[in-house]
DNA sequence: TGAACATATTTACATTTGTTCATATGTATA
DNA sequence: TATACATATGAACAAATGTAAATATGTTCA
């Protein structure tokens, strides 16, 4: 007698998940990441600080545009930001924001990479 | 003289940003990381496969949901599949999605280590 | 082959998300 | 304090995205 599904596998496995709310910020996080201007914005600041205006020179994007992406960057913990006089310097906030990136680039040319063969 | 952003260095940091394509490309896998449902999906299949049903049933959520969503994370080359009878067996695909998911989480940690103090 | 089962797909809908334009806030300095 | 400058915000709209219900596909085995 054999059942769909182990019942007490699948009880065991959805115990061990993370908590609900550490998936659901988790995803949150991802979703900030999950947009070209602001990976644009992350790569542009990567290597040092920018401003606002610096940032929409790079990108060929308004002020504003950049602005409210740089918001929500910035609530997302992903930058931080400085103020020098009236110029507010933006950069990477912790480590991990780079290595996501990094870690990203790798697996697109892995499966780059496989696609080709 | 002094102008509101020195254009050489704009046109360098902007040359040396990755092509748009990647960004894109970079951006878009991002962008299935970022729903919870896919998150836990990940997550439940993170130490070995399992087939439709059991991800239903360990999420509590209907087949069809299960499958649509498994659908795009087949496409991004997130997780991969094999084929048993009519059983099908869903794994990550390669070891970078483990890596993500693990450094988004000791982000968020960090995170919330910061906002205790 | 046909019935039963596991998974996939289609369509339609509601919600979320990004962008733009106009305007507001806050800071430095004459 | 008035002006100029750098950045932030609000509202409105278009586009992208997730979900649910119904149905289709593909596989096994009697």
């Amino acid at each position: 007698m054999t059942e769909l599904t182990d019942k007490k596998k699948m009880t065991r496995i959805r115990t061990a998940l993370p908590p609900d709310e550490e998936l659901y910020d988790l995803a949150e996080v991802f979703k900030v990441f999950g947009d070209q201007t602001r990976v644009k914005i992350m790569y542009s600041i990567l290597k040092g600080e920018l401003c606002v205006a610096e940032i929409a020179d790079v990108l060929d994007m308004t002020q504003s545009a950049i602005s409210h992406q740089l918001r929500i960057l910035k609530n997302a913990k992903l930058v931080k930001s400085r103020r020098d006089g009236k110029v507010i310097y933006y950069s990477l906030d912790d480590d991990h924001v780079a290595q996501i990136l990094q870690i990203g680039t790798e697996h697109l040319e892995e499966q780059n990479e496989k696609g080709e063969e």
